[in-house]
DNA sequence: GCAGGTATTCTAGTATGCAACAGTGCAATC
DNA sequence: GATTGCACTGTTGCATACTAGAATACCTGC
């Protein structure tokens, strides 16, 4: 978001909420369908409806909350066609992205994959889900920086936050890890070769990885979708 | 928006001012740099400065409004860095659409694919800007639709309205459109041929015809710019 | 005449109160 | 016993008032 607001801005009361709400709902620890009252939530705070409106607000925009007039705001349920959509424009930007990468790359990142590679390699063994998780996103945050487009990433973090709530239901194993970790080698390999095609045979079966997964958190929790 | 707060609401005050706003600032009659002032705004509208606040807010998540703590609030300047960026999207997002247009299309769609591209061509002849314009948005809403991939058709609005407001500022000629018309035609028929290739090779030298126009705009039009 | 500091006047952030509307439960009637 | 009408409660939408910070203009001292 502070890509758009531009410069960084004095904490707000709003602000604390809108990071509070947000870090809440993407961790499940507010589930879909559940009632949020604008009053409660002040309470809760110990400040006014004022700002507390104001992150419902935001977080409405970025899909989050559910906001009927007159009627109670909720956590947003999932929606496979947003999911969907999401992975859709995931898949074209990555694939854009390492194509670039692998025709020219920014030497000067290497090391970095590399080391982020090794970091990659150790959570796994330390079986360190959320390790793996975040070493995950920097690998194509450097990525894209290798591709000389580190904007694409801010267009990839962006729908990440419509996916990334469901991820938390996918426990991810060690052999599910290590099929993820062979792809970004395979990736980086291909990029090194100058092999546009094997990149990005890679990264879409690298993405398509997803799919049983969301397939089954779809039977398992159904619940929590809207479709 | 309707994608992200589902169900369709009365419609708000908030509303109101947010659509209006919306417009003025795409259409370029407020200018970038103009300062915003809510109690201003809420005194035109005959509101208060609540709803004019909501709409404030939208407007800054999507990077039409600069809002600082404690200081006024102005429209957003262009910036050289998010045109980049949406349009890299744009390219990545369309060339995906495209692809899988190329290799398999809904054939329901060619009828009104026909249609309007006659229709281009109509108000070519009569020189008709804003209608072309208009046309080739249906355009490529389209080639989504026959991609079977609508919802990725909210992904180049998206962007789109981050780029809209500098379009108004290109005078299209004659030419420049028959040309726009011409690539429409191409992507069109290589996706009728099944050639995946030729439909990539011009939907990117489509999306290109913008990068002088920018150019130019930048320096006629400095002031606009943050950079 | 210039520089620095202060006061004024903007701005936005927050608090509170009122109004309008949706949902719910109870009661009265059929 | 079922159904309909009504009041009540809870919710958001909007208005108003107050607070605090930032910019500016002015005034004073040099």
């Amino acid at each position: 978001m502070d890509v758009l607001t531009g410069i960084v801005d004095r904490r707000t009361s709003a602000d604390v909420v809108f990071d509070h709400l947000y870090d809440q709902i993407v961790r499940l620890e507010l589930l879909p369908g559940t009632k949020m009252s604008e009053i409660e939530v002040a309470k809760r705070f110990g400040l006014s409806r004022q700002p507390v409106r104001d992150a419902f607000s935001r977080l409405s925009n970025l899909g989050l909350l559910l906001q009927r007039p007159q009627r109670s705001t909720i956590v947003r349920h999932f929606s496979l066609e947003v999911i969907r959509s999401a992975r859709f424009v995931r898949t074209a930007v990555e694939v854009e992205v390492l194509r670039n990468a692998a025709l020219s790359r920014d030497e000067s990142v290497d090391a970095e994959i590399d080391a982020n590679l090794d970091r990659q390699l150790r959570v796994i063994d330390a079986n360190d889900v959320e390790a793996f998780h975040q070493a995950d996103y920097e690998f194509h945050a450097l990525m894209c920086r290798s591709a000389r487009s580190a904007f694409a990433f801010d267009a990839i973090a962006e729908n990440k936050a419509k996916v990334d709530r469901l991820c938390m239901l996918s426990l991810t194993s060690q052999d599910a890890m290590r099929a993820l970790y062979d792809d970004h080698r395979e990736i980086v390999s291909g990029q090194r070769r100058n092999a546009p095609d094997a990149v990005e045979t890679a990264i879409r079966r690298h993405l398509d990885r997803l799919t049983p997964v969301i397939a089954q958190i779809h039977a398992e929790h159904g619940d929590y979708f809207e479709d």
